[in-house]
DNA sequence: TGATATGTAGACTAACAGGTCTAGACCTAG
DNA sequence: CTAGGTCTAGACCTGTTAGTCTACATATCA
């Protein structure tokens, strides 16, 4: 039995089920631990702390989900990209009620192990750079202004529409798309002229 | 000495301050009393539980913001009350802090403490009402989808473009008003016909 | 076969949490 | 002046946490 009767992937499935049924707050060594029914020494054996397990985990999901938001935005589909929130939840429920519904900070509260520093900073990057790029498509400028429009219209108002739904752990329905549709047009009407028809039809 | 070195609010504003610094995990009973340099037997004999203090806390701030917000849906203002978070938000920074950046189950998780549960019921439908007066007059009807709609209109958007400023402790800037109000207009343009004109000039 | 990698196993420690309890200081009433 | 309620004071208890440490089992390779 000397040989892997855990793996990495095990303990990090079962800290996502306790994110999902209890929050992050309730994922301690113990509790991932004995829903394995692994020794302690199994899990320190792999991850050299907790922050390191629950680092992994949110960044797993946080880069599962950037990749069609940044599919979208390359695209400059714009209204795709604030559309993917619900699109997303829908097809990975479990993964969007783990990312959308607590903030990083709630995985790892203050300094990030070394080994994740790098991909949680890129992973802001990549926010960054996507919504810039989409500020200067929308409103033709990326002042502080036009980002701050960006990120209600792309990021705040879909992760607003779904909330609720997540927390009941249901599907979002159609009405989410619509609600963000709606707000979309409204405060940057120009970014979906030339792109995305098909989004739009209602 | 026997007669009140301390009292509750002291202990409650000691509280306020460690929540807005550090959030509601690390208000902990020792951290509130060496704030104080109270002794722990002063505290218990002021409030039953750890809770209690939270859950007044919250409650507190719970109530004062839905004054206003009440008295705008009161008046059949939808776009006041939907603008009451900001204008809130600016005048009370520290508690829109404690109230809008954490949830209520941040501050008591599992089961209220009896005193203040009927307090917490009340609030709960007092906002329920509000939602339902409000959607009625937007949207003719209160059905699910309509109360939903209310909710993300009147609460939810606010909240989201609030958000990021009370993050950085700043007050939120009349760009935040916009955001909203192009929102609200969108969604509800009912709601705005016969009142309110004063705040849709732009 | 036997040394070594790789990993399991779980008792243990130290820190810190919420909460209890007893002793006593002080004010007020009689 | 003294009795009793009010409140301070902090030692103490119990449970839980992240993390350590040593012992040991197994597969692989020389």
């Amino acid at each position: 039995m000397a040989r892997s009767a855990f793996d990495n992937a095990q303990f990090l499935a079962a800290a996502r089920q306790l994110v999902i049924e209890r929050g992050p707050a309730m994922v301690t060594v113990d509790s991932v631990t004995q829903r394995l029914k692994a020794p302690k020494g199994s899990f320190y054996y792999r991850f050299a702390s907790r922050d390191a397990l629950l680092g992994e985990l949110w960044l797993q999901s946080a880069v599962a989900y950037q990749e069609g938001f940044m599919a979208a935005i390359d695209a400059d589909d714009g209204l795709g990209a604030a559309l993917h929130t619900p699109a997303w939840a829908r097809e990975h429920l479990d993964d969007a009620c783990l990312l959308l519904l607590y903030s990083r900070e709630d995985f790892v509260a203050g300094d990030w192990p070394s080994a994740l520093r790098k991909g949680v900073r890129e992973q802001a990057e990549r926010v960054k750079d996507a919504l810039t790029r989409f500020a200067r498509l929308a409103f033709g400028a990326t002042g502080s202004g036009q980002m701050r429009r960006a990120a209600f219209v792309l990021l705040e108002v879909p992760l607003a529409a779904v909330k609720p739904h997540l927390k009941r752990r249901e599907a979002p329905p159609p009405l989410v798309d619509e609600l963000i549709r709606s707000t979309f047009q409204a405060i940057a009407p120009r970014a979906d002229a030339g792109r995305a028809r098909k989004s739009t039809v209602a």
